[in-house]
DNA sequence: TCCATTATGATAGTAATGCTATTATATTTG
DNA sequence: CAAATATAATAGCATTACTATCATAATGGA
C-alpha cells in the first residue's frame, strides 16, 4: 500500500497544491464546489470562503479558474493513465485492452484512500460536465504548448498503439480515440440531461456496449 | 430565388432580431465579433459599440450572451436541416443520405445571398469553436425544456431514420449520430489546434472519410 | 538560538462585467 | 394627430477577476 502521486505539469499551477495543506484543501473544496455549482458560478472568493482562507491565497496556487480546471482535468487523465497501465499488465490481446479502456472511461471511479484530498468520483463528474471548456478558448494554441492537454493526448496515444496492433493499416486511430474518449464523456452527459441524443438508458453498460462495438467495428480489417 | 427564413424558437430571443434592422445588425456583428475574439471575450457592450448602438438596446433582443449563442447555433442547425432536406430529395438510398449529410457537416458553408446579414461560413466556425458551451451548464435541464437544443436533436433524428433504413436492428442510432455530429465539429477544431488528436491533415476530406467509414461500419449488419 | 525565508492572512483597491432603470427622442401606425 | 413602439443616452450597482501591500506565523538551516 505504497504512496501514489499523480504528477501534473508545473505549467498547470503557480505553486504546487499537492505540497501543502492549504493546497490540498483548495483542491478538495474546488472539486466539491465545482461539481455543486458548476464552473461558471465558481469563483476563487467562494473557494476561499469555504476553506476559511483568502482569495489572494488561492491565487498563489492557481493563476485563475481556468488553470485550476485544467489542473484538475489533467490530474484525472493522469490518474486514468495509471489505472490503465495497471490493468493492462494482466491483459494480453490489444482487443482486451481496448475493451477495458472503454470500461474505465465510462465506469464510475472509486475512491482511492491513499489520496484523501481528491474525490475521484466527483472529479470524474466534473470532467464529464466541463471537459471541452479547457480547450475551446482563444488561448488554446499557447496552452497546448504549455502542456495543458497532455493528459488527453497521452491516453489517446496509448489507445492508438493498441488499435494499430489490431489493424496496422487503420488510417485514423488518433481521430477515432479522441472521438471515443469525448463520446464517453458526452454520452454520460446526454443520458442524464439530453436523452434524445442517446439510446443508452439507466446504468452505463449501454454506453460501454455502444462505444466498444463502434470502436472494434471501425478498426476491423475490411474482409 | 424566393425568400428563405430559418425559424428559431422564440424562447431563444427576447425580441425577434430577424424583424428589425437593428436586430439584423446585431446578428451580423455578433457573428463577426464572436469569431474574432471568442465567446468568453465577447460582451454586449462591445457589440453595441461596433454597431454604434447601446448595450441596453442589445439586451432588448437577447437576455444575455448565452441566449445569443444559443440563437446563433440553433440558426445554424436549422439552416443545415434545410440544406439536408433539399439535397435528400435527389438521393434515393439511405446510405447516400448518410454520406451526404456527413459531407455537409464538415464541408465549409457557402454564403447564401438571400440572407445577407448571416455569414454562414463564419457561423460554422463559431459552431465548431463554441458548440458544447450551450449545453455544458447548470441550466441545461431548464433550457432543454425551452427548446435550446432542438436544432441538434432534429438533425440527430433525421440521420437516425436513415440509419435504421440501412440496418433496422442497429441499437444505438441516436448515440451514434450525436457522436458523429460532435466529432465532425471537434475534428475540425483538432486539426487546426490540437493535431495530435487527429490523423486528418490539411483539407477536410480526411475528416469526411474518417466519419463516413466509422458510421457505415458501425451500422453495418453483422454477417 | 537566531536569522532568513516562506506561507498565509488581512485588507484595500481597481477596471471590467453583467446587468437594470430612467428619461428623452424619434418613428411608425392606426 | 394620438398612441404605441423602437432606440438612444445616461446612470448606477453588485459582482468578478484580479493586483498590491503589509503584517504575522511557521519553518528550517547556519
Amino acid at each position: 500500500m505504497n504512496a501514489l502521486n499523480i504528477t501534473v505539469s508545473h505549467k498547470l499551477y503557480q505553486k504546487n497544491p499537492e505540497e501543502t495543506d492549504l493546497g490540498k484543501r483548495i483542491l478538495s473544496k474546488s472539486i466539491e464546489l465545482m461539481e455543486e455549482i458548476g464552473y461558471e458560478q465558481l469563483t476563487f472568493k467562494k473557494i476561499a470562503l469555504s476553506i476559511e482562507s483568502t482569495e489572494a491565497s488561492v491565487y498563489r496556487y492557481f493563476q485563475n479558474k481556468h488553470q485550476l480546471l485544467a489542473y484538475l482535468i489533467n490530474w484525472y487523465w493522469g490518474w486514468l493513465e495509471v489505472k490503465m497501465a495497471q490493468e493492462f499488465i494482466a491483459l494480453n490481446s490489444p482487443e482486451h485492452k481496448v475493451r477495458r479502456a472503454i470500461e474505465l472511461l465510462v465506469a464510475p471511479m472509486s475512491q482511492d484512500d491513499r489520496i484523501p484530498h481528491i474525490d475521484e468520483g466527483t472529479l470524474q463528474r466534473i470532467v464529464v460536465a466541463e471537459y471541452p471548456k479547457i480547450y475551446l478558448t482563444k488561448e488554446v494554441d499557447n496552452e497546448n504548448e504549455e502542456g495543458y492537454f497532455q493528459g488527453y493526448n497521452r491516453i489517446c496515444d496509448i489507445l492508438t498503439v493498441a488499435a494499430l496492433q489490431i489493424n496496422p493499416k487503420y488510417k485514423f486511430p488518433h481521430s477515432l480515440f479522441s472521438t471515443v474518449i469525448s463520446a464517453a464523456q458526452s454520452q454520460q452527459f446526454f443520458v442524464e440531461h439530453l436523452p434524445r441524443l442517446s439510446d443508452a438508458r439507466s446504468g452505463r453498460t449501454d454506453i460501454i456496449d455502444f462505444l466498444t462495438e463502434l470502436t472494434l467495428k471501425t478498426i476491423s480489417k475490411d474482409e
